[in-house]
DNA sequence: GATGAATGAGATTTCATTCAT
DNA sequence: TATGAATGAAATCTCATTCAT
């Protein structure tokens, strides 16, 4: 007894928040908004009932605290590779970037969100906007600078912005809405379950041959 | 007398099921299984409270019976395509299929249900399955039917039948859960409102391309 | 066609108030007031659930319906034994008034309607009070008769009336509500099943026992 | 610091189980299993509507309780009276096993579970069956013992031991239901009233009366 | 801060009763 | 008369939230 720096307590104090946004996270997540109880909640972060009341006002305010801070983290997290955009060709470029995303958000809890928002979008329409708006607009904005780079170096041939970023994009929200929906029924998406990355590199590989500039050769008639 | 005593009554009796179906179905699709009453279904519906459950004995079964009638309703709809399956390219097929698919089901409630078996696969796991087995693995392996025989026909390169699928599959069901979710709050997607189907085909082009045999000239070195 | 003078139609339609009565007293007896639907009750009678409603006025009517017609019937059916009453010593009136409300009261469904009133008395304190009067009090009077005539004949020694009655009704009472619960659950009351008449044969022996005058001679010092 | 955080809460926490069960009791031996609503039992208890689903699962189970509770709580309390199974006359010890069941039974709203039994067995068979051996079956085989010492001793003469318990129970029974039943309506069973024990003691005395082994000298011809 | 007993609004479901046919 | 679709009051049960300790 005594005050021994209180640390330890300290730290535990500190984490309480996180703690519970964590068990929020995993429950919304897995069950849905309403189908997870807010005890639910205080019991997966090893508090009681009324303790995520003393960091949250209500559980539309965890739900939203759960979504901003995951999206902070992850595209705070995302954003250390955009220092590598120097010298290396736009296809490897998407390459590295969809393998960050997949390592940072593709197979984490996180890409769980994506569904989540899509079955809550109508029940919270803030929350989706902040959601589209801190996650799915920069993502597209970061594959519309290597496309934009692609062409301006004439790697890929002309196209529409906005249709590649779709058609780059589609793959990785098939694959975070999949794995956390028919995924994990049994007898679903068996084959998503074996390679998610692999299927996602490949279809990565099957869009940019389709945008790449034939090469010249290619090109007479 | 000895009529048949319908008339009136005998018509709404009949119509009755569909009817609260159908409310359910856009319900369900807007608010999510949990968060649409079953009142709300009711009043849709045009009937009070009690009346649903002289149809249906409780609000899961018209959950289930919601997801199988549309889907069942959905592909029947769909499978009067594959009477066309002769003397039409492989990429013209698919392009057909598409708008086929975007007719009946891509642009209708239809899709909706995208989403919501997505947001409630694991609380209905057994039902998951159902949609799973009813309605997504038909249309992979319509398009899986017409990829063969592209393949073998020499129209497209060889490729990983299931990669391709999922290639041609991912911007239907990205579209179909934007479109009932972001998309339907002010100011998220608003590229995807345009015309999505403009987006599908173009989509689809850009992955043929990537599938498509060179012709033979090209592959000379 | 033609009016066939209706015979077997008017004799349906004057039957059909005692069939839904009759289907009634089964169901009440069988699953209590509440527990009994109406639906239940019109579907026993052939009828469907609307019907009941056209012969009584609703399902409390129909319950005091039921207790009142077959009280009566039963009441009426047991004065028939009333004519009997000479010539007879009255112990062994005694058990043929026993025989006879067995066969037209104790073993019957009518006998459920104790167990019946005494679940609902609180609930329906004026129909209570009417089958009290109806049923009980008569059944008590004509024992207390024949006890009374045994008395005044030296057959009995001088008793409490009342309670000589409650001894002979005893047993009556506990086989009508036994047999119509304990005894209908498997593993119950076994012995009770098998002969319920012996064991009132014998109670009331054992109580005649009681209750008859010593000999002379026993009674000498 | 370091309390068990009990104190006032505390108390009630402990208490409120046995407040519910206690409420719901008078209740549903006033009224009957159906007829008595959560929200009457929660009032009763001195709780609101949610109250009572902290402690139990559902209205059956506070039904089982009750039940459970009451007649644990009562057959314990009479087998107090088995120490006192030494040096007395089986007559004797009926009438002091008599008055013990009445003060802890018959008098006391235990008795009413009785009636409640016996209108729901149907309904609630394992509970049934429960009762039934754990209360019907203790008590006859206590009387069992009695009687069959009183033959073996020759204070009774020989007799069907299954028709004695039932002479003897009888009476207990019709009391315990009809003190619960006719009893409590204005009109009826007025002298039930009165005196119950007295009745109960002369009936008893009645059925002895039969039992008895007549002395030597009255057996001589 | 933390607890967890208690609350009470609200959701699902049942069923007696009505009434157009 | 008879039907049975529809109603809506009422009951059971859940769970987000509060607050005394």
């Amino acid at each position: 007894m005594g005050e021994t720096g209180s640390s330890r307590w300290q730290r535990k104090k500190d984490a309480r928040p996180s703690e519970i946004l964590d068990a929020a996270l995993t429950l919304f997540v897995e069950k849905g908004y309403l189908a997870t109880k807010m005890e639910d909640i205080a019991r997966a972060a090893g508090v009681t009932k009324g303790t995520p009341y003393l960091y949250f006002q209500n559980k539309e305010e965890i739900f939203k605290a759960v979504v901003r801070e995951t999206i902070v983290a992850r595209v705070h997290a995302m954003s250390a590779q955009l220092a590598q955009l120097h010298g290396i060709g736009s296809s490897e470029l998407l390459f590295l970037a969809l393998e960050d995303w997949w390592t940072h958000i593709g197979s984490t809890r996180a890409a769980g969100l994506c569904k989540l928002m899509a079955a809550e979008a109508t029940n919270f329409p803030d929350l989706t906007r902040f959601y589209y708006e801190e996650a799915i607009l920069p993502a597209r904005q970061l594959l519309g600078h290597i496309i934009q780079r692609g062409m301006d170096s004439g790697e890929f041939r002309p196209v529409h912005l906005d249709y590649a970023i779709d058609a780059l994009t589609a793959p990785m929200m098939m694959t975070m809405i999949l794995s956390h929906s028919f995924a994990l029924v049994p007898g679903c998406c068996d084959s998503l379950k074996d390679n998610p990355l692999e299927f996602l590199k490949t279809s990565l590989r099957l869009t940019l041959q389709g945008m790449h500039q034939p090469a010249p050769q290619d090109a007479r008639p």
